[in-house]
DNA sequence: TATGAATGAGGGTTCATTCAT
DNA sequence: CATGAATGAACCCTCATTCAT
């Protein structure tokens, strides 16, 4: 926050444009590959071909440059779905979007993103708070396409409003974070269309709502009422299927 | 592991078991607090009030230290979930008491184990693979005795079967771990208990057998099918409520 | 050899020339007096006139920094050597040239380099196999001038062929090492050129060819009874020399 | 020199005179293996089954512990040859007694010792005056039994005057020194016996007095003349032999 | 603008030595 | 007398950052 902490210089040249996004390119690779503490701007500086003090030309610090590689990041695949998911119609259209447009995403950057996000967004906590405070924010931006749905979804009973919002964001977010971790590390990656169908529905069976199935069995009830009121008279009715939640 | 990397004493005396606990509780301390790469011995030793050469006559290194730390915890709530689950009747029961514990369990530490485990988990990925496979095989642990019970409910059909087990364990593991972040990051603590049960209810949701519904559906097609000839000499059938997933 | 190992810049400019130059004058100075083990990075950064971090700017290890000066005074002095030996003819000559040089050199350098590869040349032995392996080649390449000719000397019967090669060498190396160390610990340096002059001697008395004197021998027996028989008829022979070894 | 240099305590019981000599053993084993500054309490401890703490109620230091081993151990060489030497008659005998031991020894006893005492003697030189300067003492006690013969032997002219006894002396020792490092070093160990009596013999070669070759040159010399008169009227003399040193 | 060079501020680890029991 | 335990003092090495050119 104070003046120290920005870039010393902002070069403004087309030329100079392209270095910053190298330098940027550069840094996301090593700082994905290795976690940011383990990431040094010696490498940055070897990866992106230029010395060690050129970086610090464009970038005034390395939490900086760190912070600028998440942004950026984020800043595209937001854009993405600030872009796409308004355009489908439907709840499911768009949970079933995200979920795959997640998967797609971190699994094809090398998953770098996604350790080092996950890694510093919590290790930092307190030591960082401006690096942990900047990496909040560019979530709630990427999450709030598809919240933003839920939240209307919801406030049309479209999805099951006996639930907090910020629980159904858990369970969304959590899920594809723990399918993308265990997709990483056990080396073994699985289909992406299949998981991505699969955890759509999963998650989606959770948040249909229950007054649905509620009014579901209220309807079936009156129609069963119906039926038995109706055949009383006639004969005995046929055996009711069980109504199991 | 040549001698010289491990500890020269291991004291075995009841005064030395007492501090070597104290060490250990200091460093879980400072461990959770700012994560393995930017913790210090020194940071540790000051903590447990010792010098930081007397840190090093109990653990050969802060990777093995740090190593300890996490085992220490992870055999205590294993432990108790190896205790308690299996007793529970019931898979729904039995995914009830796991959240719960879980969630009171993380929040309660001050929550950096859960950073610590979930970030240096993945951020030593390659650069202390022993450390991520101590990680690694502590977290199989612990989510064993509820993987087991789900295995067991899919196998007899008590959950869903059309979803692969490792996207349940997601599923349950993934949200709890985002609800648990969430609250930390937040630093408003929701309430655990109404948490634990909506958390619950929602994944159940989600692992509810897709067969029953099926089946239900059937059955229901089947009776209206039957109602409907029942009906179709006598009168005309009541409107069929929608039967919608 | 990682590239951690190495230093991470390899300065090439002429200051950098001189100030690597510097650093291991100053380097050679404070190894020579204190030993390898007992010398400390910051005592050679201090020497030098610069910070411990410098240092490793130039040379990736302590031991590196060693070897290079160890190789680096050896190259001078080897050179010197290879290009004066082959040029003076008679192994006598050869051998008079490598002893005063040897002793010059040595006593000049103050001495340290002496005890520096002798020390280490040792007590490195198992623990530091690369250095005791580096000293172990220096040493061969600034023996062979010397040793080339004494084979050849040998081989055309100028020297005695009765002892192995190896003797000899450790007869003449032996003995220059504990003349400089003497000199060297004693405080008393004496003559030089004097010592190098009495040394040369007395180790060819040693090389001259035990055949050479046998050969003397013999021939001055033939003589001997050549004028004896000359002599029978004439008068008594004058009394015959005793011709001990 | 200073009081607390000494041993605080010098338990007297023999149970206590094994110990230390059980120590010393320890010691010896691990420092010539090692050397001084790569050895630690800690492997001297169980090396000889104690704890550490139990070396300091022996040895008042480290160093103290190294200064007793050397001296330990050149008091026994030492002894032996002030017994042995001494009965020997003949300088020639003397001479090849000191290097056949010298070597048995040497070789015999590991080769640690000497690297030990070279690598200390010489590495310690100005760090570690004491210890220098006591092994210096020891060498002087061990070489004494031969130099006093040779320089005897030198008054008497049995071996040659022209050369100082130090001179001598280096030729002897350095030439046994090389010997040893070379056997130790190049792990191929020469035959002792045969390598003992070549080095005798190289050595003596160099020992045997100048002045009696002169002597028997100018004797030669002065019968070739001689010859020469006394045959000049009579028949010209037989070829002279050549009379290369 | 780019960089070669330098460095301050630690970081983990080692070990001889001390001392209460 | 023996030792378990503790520690002060270094030591080698790393790296983000600065600055003159």
């Amino acid at each position: 926050m104070s003046p120290s902490t920005l870039a010393r210089t902002i070069p403004k040249s087309s030329k100079s444009q392209h270095r910053l996004q190298d330098l940027l390119s550069a840094a996301q690779a090593v700082f994905t590959q290795h976690g940011y503490q383990r990431t040094t701007m010696a490498q940055i500086a070897e990866t992106a071909g230029v010395s060690e003090a050129t970086v610090f030309t464009y970038f005034a610090s390395k939490r900086e440059l760190c912070i600028q590689v998440i942004t950026r990041w984020y800043d595209e695949i937001s854009g993405e779905l600030e872009r796409d998911v308004p355009r489908l119609s439907g709840v499911h259209a768009k949970l079933s979007h995200v979920v795959r447009a997640h998967l797609v995403t971190l699994l094809a950057d090398g998953s770098g993103m996604c350790a080092l996000v996950l890694g510093e967004g919590r290790a930092a906590g307190s030591a960082e708070p401006e690096l942990a405070e900047v990496i909040a924010a560019c979530k709630r931006r990427y999450t709030a396409p598809l919240m933003d749905a839920l939240a209307e979804a919801q406030a049309q009973g479209q999805i099951r409003q006996d639930m907090p919002l910020r629980l159904l964001r858990e369970l969304v977010y959590g899920s594809m974070e723990h399918v993308l971790w265990d997709a990483i590390t056990s080396a073994k990656r699985p289909d992406i269309n299949t998981t991505a169908t699969q955890l759509t529905e999963l998650i989606w069976s959770a948040l249909v709502p229950r007054e649905a199935a509620l009014a579901s069995l209220a309807a079936l009830s009156r129609f069963r009422d119906e039926v038995h009121d109706a055949l009383h008279r006639a004969s005995p009715p046929p055996s009711m299927p069980p109504l199991k939640a």
